[in-house]
DNA sequence: CGAACGTTTGAGATGACTCAAGCGTTGTGG
DNA sequence: CCACAACGCTTGAGTCATCTCAAACGTTCG
């Protein structure tokens, strides 16, 4: 089903197979969509939102130079714009970084959710606030963190998102994602990090290489970027 | 009222005098607390969550040193911690940063109020999501400017915030910070930050003292910072 | 008056940036 | 099938922003 990786090893919550037959039927429609497409743009109105279901995703906010501040990376399972459904338009774009699927939910049926299965609409709620527990990892990576920490704390909250919904193994996995883009999420130059994956490399941490990243060292990787899952709200 | 100052002058929502009145009466307690108290410790289980009646509080995440990186600050009429209610357990701590009032709201009271009234219930989900939505403006904030442009759009965000709810008139206020409180939400050295002040002052943008922000240029300060307040969802 | 705290300034070190060029791989059209 | 264009990765050299360490200064409070 479309909606099985919705919060799927998530503290605190299971949907129950009523609440996901529920939600599999409010979409109306699946789209296969290109990399690299913005399909929101910030301030549009939007009367449905977008579950991934498969590929990557990000949301961004662009500078007055048209850089780029990536403030979220989605990954399969992930409800991507659900928060579109009270804010009704956005502080930022949405696009796709591969080739994905998508299922749109109109927001009027989110709206026939809610009335009717209010503990649903509990646990949409909830799935709001771990993107923003999300984005606080983020700010503690941007504020605190140096360019090397930077990374590593990027790459083992991927990896651990990824191995949640089933997309790693906790040693290695996909990431069809260039240095340049690492840039937009890490706050840094493309150049550095190149650097940077170098060092990884050199100090047998971590190797991404054609879209694979490998895990070398699961441990040392964690305290390089000073990483804590506590805040990915995984279930133990 | 204590939550007179909720959600006020924001976007696609307002209370009814009702609604109003049924969060006022969730208010258990009301509480005096001193400056630079820690009220929550990341981890703790929580059946309460805190309204910010007077002055600034903080969130932030401790590095391995010790060291503090805020993901947020709070003024009045914020619901600091209302995501506790769907999360249970915070990824961070919650603290003061000035002597404070707060009201505290017992989430069996939210609970009631969640089935008595889903509209009501509808906007603190909105609430949760304003938050997530300043989040994203510290990211870009962070990740896109340098040491002048983060200190600039911070003092911006706090301004066009604390107007919002009466608390500034958009020229000058009272922000009772010290150089390395903006240093830990900056993610810059005190040292910088100092500088930094110095620079906005020599470039007559504004000038922050004794615990006051004078904001000499308003249209210079933002565009310094790169701020833009659609992400605050303030009423137009 | 002295202690505590926050602010200010200086000097030197360093991490990240900029600019520039070269390399490797992939895909495409002649 | 080869040439080459496009793209992403890699490396080098020099610059600049920010950090570190250190000390002095001002204010507040006991």
């Amino acid at each position: 089903m479309l909606t099985d990786r919705f919060l799927i090893n998530k503290r605190n919550v299971s949907l129950s197979p009523g609440e996901r037959e529920c939600l599999e039927a409010a979409i109306s429609e699946v789209r296969r969509v290109e990399p690299r497409r913005i399909l929101v743009k910030a301030g549009d109105t939007l009367d449905h939102s977008t579950l991934l279901v498969e590929g990557i995703m990000s949301r961004h906010i662009d500078d007055k130079n048209g850089l780029r501040q990536l403030v979220a990376i989605h990954v399969p399972g992930d409800f991507v714009d659900l928060h579109a459904y009270p804010l009704k338009t956005l502080d930022h774009d949405v696009a796709t970084m591969t080739t994905t699927t998508v299922g749109l939910v109109p927001h009027r049926k989110l709206d026939d959710i809610i009335a009717a299965r209010p503990q649903l609409g509990r646990k949409l709620w909830y799935a709001t606030l771990l993107d923003a527990a999300i984005h606080r990892g983020w700010l503690f990576r941007l504020g605190r963190l140096a360019a090397v920490g930077r990374v590593a704390h990027f790459l083992c909250e991927t990896n651990a998102r990824l191995a949640a919904v089933g997309l790693s193994d906790g040693r290695q996995f996909p990431l069809a994602l260039t240095q340049a883009d690492i840039s937009e999420i890490c706050g840094l130059t493309p150049v550095h990090v190149n650097r940077v994956m170098r060092q990884l490399r050199e100090e047998r941490l971590c190797i991404f290489r054609s879209s694979i990243v490998e895990v070398l060292d699961p441990a040392g990787l964690a305290a390089r970027g000073q990483f804590d899952p506590s805040y990915l709200y995984i279930d133990p």
